[in-house]
DNA sequence: GCAATCTATAGATTTTATCTATACATAATA
DNA sequence: TATTATGTATAGATAAAATCTATAGATTGC
């Protein structure tokens, strides 16, 4: 059984003739003939009654026409489906973001995004990168906004959004009259920490190691959010992304301490599979999150505007 | 499309692996590669994204699987459907019957089928033989029940039943008395005979020829049921079968009269277009004809017993 | 009976599908 | 970090199929 036969076959039925089918097909007759025939075969049936002008669809060849014009229906709407880029409804995907992407970065983007297709569900996995770059090798997320930089031979990043990451402390610290401080005065403060596995926790030891000291950590903690909170209710001091204190720095529950000569950052990028291929759907979050940051340029290149 | 490579895109969607598809599907690894890229490219999208143990489905991957999945089903449904020679509910077909036929003939049969076949809707088209002709000519009907004989290059017939077609007067008529006529008595009378163009008539009138005489034909009609009545009521007498007056017989109202040295007397046969498929369906309501009356194994010698 | 029109068939040709062999990539393992 | 096992992609050869041309055989309508 062949596509292509029953689409003669449906011809032949409306049309009554094998020729006739055959002109509309713009295929010769003996080709109409069998295609007909490879089904009567097949199926162990006759499907039209010949000898006459015309020719008669059997019992059975009604029965093909109804099965074939559902097939036939089913076909073309795949592949128009297909074509346009359609979303069935209630298909969706998955990606991945850090806490302070989908708190801080994300909302505005997703709420636009549900706008351009309310049909796709999405599903977002919060959690620290490396888990999310996981995902990203098993193929479980089409993307993820994460901590940058993240080096693997088979993740491409881009960056969007480049935070800073000062010392915060405690509106009645002492440091916060002082308005800043030294390295060797931050490291005899109790401090609160990223989780070493963290992007975030990596960039600070880095700027502690380059100074030759090594900070006194009081705790470790994966959420930024409730680090946040220790640090205001004074529990130690703490770098944290400028986008999770901005609230309470406004509030006054925190304050801003310069460090002498070092400046803490980190950089929020998205990453993807190497070589991933992204449905239309998908390209059109990742392109939105870019025109909303940067990094537009950068991603094109890598992925190829031709796509 | 095609679908063979449907078929290898679903089990790679299951198994989530070209090899093991291949293996399922008793084809080598290439060939899904090349069914799965054929796909690809005539639906200009990526149905999975490669790299890794596992393929994964992209979006538009999934979206195929829901319509791939209907198109095989629908495809093994008609497949399993005609293989197996089951009728589609509502599907049915037509056939012709003389009014003798379908009136006293074809009841019990056509009661049975409708056990083997409850869901085969049957249409019957009642009307003289010659207009039955027609129908098969044009493959409007599957079959016929007609008088016989019927010669025709392109109708084949099979006789089932031999109707004697006796003289029969109404109770009160003077030959009611005398058992017996003569075609010379006869001739004198009101005769009531089929229409012309039937071929009841016409055995009618080539008796006549045969012995040199001309009957005072007063009536020509279609409807034997109408002549039968004529006939009771004293309005003329006729030569009329014997299954159409069968009853009035037995009531008295009608009596048989021989005739001296003449036997009138048609057949009922089935005739069908040469060389016409039957489905199995109306293959079944013929051979039951057939069963019920005579003439199975000419049927069988005609159409061909491999069918 | 004849011309026109239809379907079937045979054989050649082209297209498509499949296979073998192998390259290349990735993931797991030592 | 190299190695092995397992996957997919690709090139070229082969097999299968679909299609075409040419023509025969049949039927309808004039």
């Amino acid at each position: 059984m062949n596509l292509y036969h029953l689409r003669y076959f449906l011809s032949v039925a409306q049309t009554g003739s094998f020729s006739q089918a055959a002109r509309e097909m713009h295929v010769t007759q003996p080709t109409v003939s069998s295609g007909i025939a490879e089904l009567e075969k097949t199926m162990g049936v006759r499907l039209f009654n010949r000898g006459g002008k015309r020719v008669v669809l059997t019992m059975e060849g009604r029965t093909l026409v109804n099965y074939a014009m559902q097939i036939q229906d089913l076909v073309e709407e795949v592949e128009d489906h297909l074509q346009r880029r359609d979303v069935l409804p209630g298909e969706g995907f998955q990606f991945g973001a850090i806490d302070a992407a989908v708190t801080y970065l994300l909302p505005d983007i997703l709420k636009d995004y549900r706008r351009a297709y309310p049909s796709v569900s999405l599903s977002a996995q919060v959690a620290p990168s490396r888990y999310l770059v996981d995902d990203l090798l098993m193929n479980r997320s089409e993307f993820a906004v994460i901590s940058l930089p993240y080096d693997h031979p088979r993740v491409e990043t881009v960056s969007i959004y480049r935070d800073s990451m000062p010392l915060v402390v405690g509106a009645f610290h002492p440091f916060a009259a002082q308005k800043n401080a030294t390295l060797q005065e931050v490291v005899q403060e109790p401090l609160i920490l990223f989780h070493t596995d963290s992007i975030s926790r990596k960039i600070v030891d880095e700027r502690f190691a380059e100074a030759g000291v090594s900070p006194g950590v009081v705790m470790e903690m994966r959420s930024p959010e409730a680090m946040r909170k220790l640090v205001e209710v004074g529990v130690g001091i703490s770098f944290l992304p400028l986008l999770t204190v901005q609230e309470s720095l406004n509030a006054g529950a925190l304050k801003v301490v310069d460090v002498a000569g070092v400046a803490f950052s980190r950089e929020i990028g998205v990453a993807w599979r190497r070589g991933r291929y992204f449905s239309a759907a998908i390209r059109y979050l990742i392109e939105a999150i870019f025109e909303a940051y940067q990094g537009l340029e950068v991603w094109e290149k890598k992925v190829g505007i031709a796509k």
